[in-house]
DNA sequence: CTAACTATGTTATCGTTGCTAACATATGTT
DNA sequence: AACATATGTTAGCAACGATAACATAGTTAG
């Protein structure tokens, strides 16, 4: 991905600082975990002063809630897509969404986390699940489709969600690197297929008898 | 849980410093998160100088890093303890497996990330996965008992495998408040009930045909 | 018994961090 | 031109992890 490319300010002003220091953000938080980030670091990028960023964040952790927020909206729009190359409300478009969400988790690993992590969002978590029940939203719809529902019945929830926990689950032992504790090489998009086959409900019979 | 209750130490020596320092990191890391302990705050509560525990510990990392040892090490007995109190090799004693491990987490919801988390752990993550795969062989020989294998083979890794994913899935998700995302109530001790069965492959006959 | 050694404390200090206060400089509006 | 607002800067705070130099206790050898 794109490695922190920074155009310096020219004047006394910036012209994007909270543009850039997001972006600074996103490529150090890769780079070095979203603990091993720090502000100074994203000044130094941004070539700014430490203080500049307390006008455009609250704090760090606000700094680190937009990008947390981003990468929630960018999963849900990469699920959707990745769900529409399929015939829709399959099998196999249900496997391309939770293949999408394991592969996020292992492309962007710290925004991964941060996206989940109750920490770092201090005073803002409800605003944060509310762009999570967005991409959430996807896999339920896409659930309802299987079961040939035409909205979010209770029976889609109660669907959707062992799906979600499997690839939840499965994304983070991948990122932690635990997935050589089974012992045997674990094929991801074979272990996710397998999964969403056994965990749905037998499909009512698409169309007539 | 036992609240952080320090003995003050007497005279310039302290007697238990190593053990003191790793049981109020526990507590301290359960209060505040791995992030939010601090060296000081546990030395404070030891009645120790700031410099005294790199006698015991070359590192805040590595005090962390027996905290979470531990941490896997209980979370195992726990489990092998727990599975015990059912017929062996049953759907049953797997579930309370998974529900021991969903437990843990939610009890000791900051050990827990530590013990998962490869930061935290520089250099000692081989040791770490050691103590970790001691608690999988718990599941491990559990699977293999449902399955009528007399030793770990292919077959019950694969088996095994799916059941963990689902119970770090739902352990993360419960411990990062994600339940009520799902927008139904998650009913935590029947949703691994439910996924135990549909994830393991049918059994065989017990005995005779 | 005492000298030497080792283990385990202390104090002092360093560099880094997140953040705030007080001040400076652009930009835009009237 | 005068003022208000947005957005920078410098200086400085307290807390943190860590190290170096020093102090003291317990242990072992002669």
């Amino acid at each position: 991905m794109a490695k922190a490319k920074i155009q310096k300010k020219t004047g006394y002003h910036h012209g994007d600082l909270r543009g850039q220091l997001i972006s600074a953000a996103r490529d150090l938080i890769e780079e070095h975990g979203p603990d091993g980030f720090s502000m100074s670091d994203a000044c130094r990028l941004a070539g700014v002063s430490n203080a500049a960023p307390y006008r455009h964040f609250k704090s760090k952790e606000d700094l680190l809630t937009e990008v947390a927020m981003d990468g929630l909206a960018r999963l849900g729009a990469q699920m959707e897509q990745h769900a529409a190359e399929y015939p829709r409300g399959t099998v196999q478009s249900l496997a391309a969404i939770g293949r999408t969400y394991v592969q996020f988790a292992m492309r962007e690993q710290h925004t991964f986390r941060l996206m989940f992590s109750t920490k770092s969002h201090a005073g803002r978590i409800e605003e944060l699940k509310t762009v999570g029940r967005g991409a959430y939203g996807v896999l339920l719809r896409e659930v309802a489709r299987y079961l040939g529902e035409d909205d979010i019945t209770e029976e889609v929830l109660q669907a959707a969600f062992p799906l979600w926990t499997q690839v939840h689950g499965l994304s983070f032992l991948a990122i932690d690197g635990k997935l050589d504790v089974t012992a045997f090489p674990v094929d991801i998009d074979q272990s996710i297929l397998l999964a969403t086959e056994r965990l749905l409900p037998p499909r009512p019979e698409p169309q007539g008898s």
